[in-house]
DNA sequence: CTGAAAGCGCTTACAG
DNA sequence: CTGAAAGCGCTTACAG
């Protein structure tokens, strides 16, 4: 709209709802009433009448004029780690896939259910005034974990949903898979498969003790405690690079199984151990996390703990939307066995 | 805003330019100013009560406010392809890793000029209302194919520009590589590796002409027409299943080296020679299209044209904001030469 | 069932 | 340099 364009034709003004009280021959309140659905408010008569004006004009809602009044704005905050900036910690700066096809699901969800997605993925210190700039509804944080924040906007009284933290905040809401039993999982399955030698590879357990690698990391632990084992830890970023690396250091250590905090971490470490002459599944077994696409394009074709990213992002919606829903949601991970193990 | 909370403690209602004014003990209007950067019409030290009057009262402006009352929303729509919806070619319901990257890449050139985008991805007929509603500044078209609804837009003055498409429409700006020229990239490459019988793998050439990869395959094929030789197709979708199920047909046909129309297509099919006992690049040299990150974790790694995604986002972006941006950017790709050839 | 009027929070000519 | 006023396009009590 700032620009103005040479035009050709004539530039069709875009027709408001005073335009199409004139050409029904009603009240622009009138409109309104229809637009918003309150016929009961509003004879047939004069619903037809509003209708066949709104489709002769080509009349669209200025959503932002109706925003402004009063009503919702059928905008949602996302919140994204700042990936390519440099609050990340992946040396890299490669995505994770995961974020990707977690947007498209948000996204229909949300188009569902007549809102739209608006992103922010800077630095946290400046998130809130884009939150609070932009009249949003709502706003879902993922991969954010704002120390202030969430009071912050509670105060200003805007619905907040976090996605797979833990951090418990005053009238948050939380959409989470469990990940101590989805590191439970992995570690049952390779006990199931006979082994006895576990590593866990990934994450910062002991600087984020509250990230969902180490939710996965206790899971896995527990279940190998209880079968009398220890399980041997070798902490990192979530890169294909840090798996590729550890490759000798886990044959080093000479485990015969190895519980990785993310798929693109396990993807690296099963082409560092093909080099090293080591076979997975036989030598050693190997389970990822996540579920990611390239966890069934490799091969071995990945064993791994499916994170339900389309349960997630319906849960989400559902969670800013319903007015009483709970405070959290938790879905159960699913084991999805592959070859690597 | 919608909902009301329980709040322990009191509310803090947002502030307004109003209670800045009187906060400061000016006008609305010279608060307006001073917020909008008109300093010449404001004194040093009405700047500096203002100012201090914003602090004090924790004010961030209303943007939809701002947006309806004539000036910019700072908001830009992006039409991304409905990947999860029945418009989708794609039958695995897999997303082109592709989109996740770019879309923070846009995210950040857009925030670094003030924007904030907002996302749709629904069916294609209903983007139109979806840019229309919400008073949008201008909209990048992401693997877009609308007929009309150019033409649409720019009726209504809407600025648009259009990513990786080749369909010239008056007034619209483009975006993109030049994929005849990352095609001939490719077929050059090979050939120099002393390769002489090749297949080109993937995309729908007669059916979407217009399309990149009927461009680099153009590209390819003259590049080998020149030398002499002639060159196989096989089309088909832009899946890793695609490409793993074209092996058979490749390695019936003879060839001795693969021009894959993306980079997921090419892993998919040196998996499928790696079951029919064939070695890249030594019996089949392949190269991809696009330079994903999953070119580089799979092995051999793949050789490939990259995409030039950040520069292209930036041009994106650019052209958007840039009132005399010219209609058409093309950026040359480029060759990153792996293993796989 | 329908409309006149005030208001959402900002911006922008227009006076002074 | 500063302010009063109208307006952006919608919604919502409030009358009738």
């Amino acid at each position: 709209m700032a620009r103005t364009k040479r035009v050709d034709g004539f530039r069709a003004p875009k027709p408001t709802i005073v335009d199409v009280a004139r050409h029904a021959g009603v009240s622009a309140a009138t409109v309104s009433y229809v637009l918003n659905g309150r016929f009961s408010q509003v004879s047939e008569k004069t619903i037809d009448k509003v209708r066949l004006a709104v489709a002769d004009l080509g009349y669209v809602k200025n959503l932002t004029a109706s925003a402004l009044s009063g009503r919702r704005s059928n905008l949602i905050g996302v919140l994204l780690p700042d990936v390519l900036g440099a609050d990340s910690r992946n040396e890299q700066a490669e995505l994770n896939p995961f974020y990707g096809e977690f947007i498209f699901l948000l996204e229909a969800e949300a188009r569902a259910r007549g809102y739209a997605l608006c992103l922010y993925a800077g630095r946290q210190k400046d998130a809130v005034e884009f939150l609070l700039q932009r009249h949003l509804e709502a706003a879902a944080l993922i991969g954010f974990c704002p120390p202030d924040l969430q009071m912050l906007l509670d105060r200003k009284g805007m619905t907040l949903v976090v996605y797979d933290s833990f951090r418990a905040h005053e009238g948050v809401r939380f959409v989470r898979t469990d990940e101590e039993r989805g590191g439970a999982l992995a570690a049952e399955h390779l006990l199931s498969r006979g082994r006895r030698k576990p590593l866990f590879l990934g994450g910062y357990m002991a600087e984020f003790p509250d990230h969902p690698p180490a939710y996965r990391f206790r899971g896995a632990r527990k279940v190998f405690e209880q079968a009398g084992l220890s399980m041997e830890v070798l902490e990192g970023p979530t890169s294909y690079s840090a798996g590729f690396e550890a490759a000798e250091t886990a044959v080093q250590l000479g485990i015969d199984c190895v519980v990785a905090a993310a798929d693109i971490i396990a993807a690296g470490l099963m082409e560092g151990l093909r080099q090293k002459g080591r076979r997975v599944p036989d030598d050693v077994a190997v389970t990822g996390y996540d579920n990611i696409p390239i966890s069934r394009h490799i091969r071995p074709q990945l064993t791994t703990v499916d994170q339900r990213l389309p349960e997630k992002a319906a849960a989400l919606m559902a969670s800013i939307e319903e007015e009483d829903a709970g405070e959290l949601v938790v879905l159960e991970p699913r084991l999805v066995v592959r070859q690597s193990s």
